[in-house]
DNA sequence: TACCCTCTGTGATATAAGTCACCGTAACTT
DNA sequence: AAGTTACGGTGACTTATATCACAGAGGGTA
């Protein structure tokens, strides 16, 4: 476990190190789990060792806005947060690759913050961080049209699992889009055409 | 000026209240003045004794999108964010009703951090609740129809002025929520008809 | 092979929002 | 009082997006 921390949050100190292999406890998730509720309690800070996780906004309705990943070496900004204030989540993480995730109690998360140097930068990078992508995310609602956000869209997956084929359907792109299915289809049938992405089923190539 | 301090920060220890009388700055601005801009250096961070700022983001068109409001005894949170890494501003502050504003060099706010449980805790509370309200912002643009959302604004601005009284043109509602004036002043009609608002020329007086 | 289900494509239509043109009026200036 | 400007109202039109209906293709399974 020693090993597994240091190479993916090399700037923990070797006392945090010790601090967490001693107290936190690892779990398993795989694709498709859903870590996370919206209105769930909050009882650890997630850090991320292993496969990939997305966070979510969701309505009352069900709808479920896509925004940002989460990495290997990152943390979940959200569960310190509510952490802080024993509150609960105001968002849904799903794992979208099998995953390995070191769960802190928060009662350590508070404490550590003072007594510990680099878990402090860590946390305060962190909101940093998702602050920033949050953010973005503004912008392109804001700002963007569909077809823009959709390239941004495809971007976003296509770096994050660091491969030109993104695999999902229309249907699922145009949920977390919050639009319909057929917007997206008419849409990249558009970004086929000006030479962006090959479409295939389940699964498109992207090209820039 | 101690003594507006403890009025609007009465979290803040004697040290810290002591250290902020040494070392800070007081600046007072205008109502319509601009206190950052996006891709300024951010030099202080900023915390509010009387007044009100209004938080946007910009898009490269010059577009400017209200996100939320900073009153009194709050603090603004991407000055704290860009100050850990002497970046640029991602954001643009515009005073709206006369301030005064206590500037914090970022040195002394990083070292307070590490040397001032008082000051940390509102750090750390500041970046929560900034968190949320922009989760909120992203609820609006990407869950709810401009009629929804315009109902929301006008809200905000009555509780944020704790008054009745919007003293705002259609144009610059339409130019905050990025959409056009026409649009506005048509939704706004119809709130009139369902008799939530008054309206008047530059002034809407609203009755929810 | 036959069947089933999911995914995609597409036309038709509805609705929300954006744009353009123009006008009357309130408020301000001199 | 006359001129000027900002503000708001409104009709006509365009465009983006949402919805509905349906059809064909791909891939899995009995």
């Amino acid at each position: 476990m020693k090993e597994t921390i240091q190479i993916h949050f090399p700037n923990f100190n070797s006392q945090l190190i010790e601090d967490i292999e001693k107290n936190a406890t690892i779990k398993f998730f795989k694709a498709g789990e859903v870590l996370m509720r919206s209105g769930q309690y909050i009882k650890n800070t997630v850090l991320i060792t292993s496969g990939k996780v997305k966070i979510y906004r969701e309505d009352e309705e069900g709808g479920e806005f896509f925004m940002y990943y989460l990495q290997p070496g990152q943390a979940c900004a959200v569960s310190m947060i509510c952490a802080t204030k024993q509150e609960t989540s105001t968002i849904m993480a799903k794992v979208v690759e099998d995953a390995e995730l070191i769960m802190i109690p928060l009662s350590l998360m508070e404490k550590w913050m003072a007594t510990n140097r680099t878990w402090y930068e860590f946390v305060i990078e962190t909101y940093r961080n998702r602050f920033e992508e949050v953010l973005t995310v503004i912008d392109n609602i804001a700002f963007k049209a569909m077809d823009q956000r959709l390239e941004f869209y495809l971007k976003q997956h296509k770096e994050a699992r660091n491969c030109n084929d993104v695999k999902l359907s229309h249907q699922e792109i145009a949920s977390e889009l919050n639009t319909s299915r057929e917007v997206i289809s008419r849409l990249l049938k558009k970004m086929e055409q000006r030479g962006l992405v090959l479409l295939h089923r389940s699964h498109i190539t992207v090209l820039f």
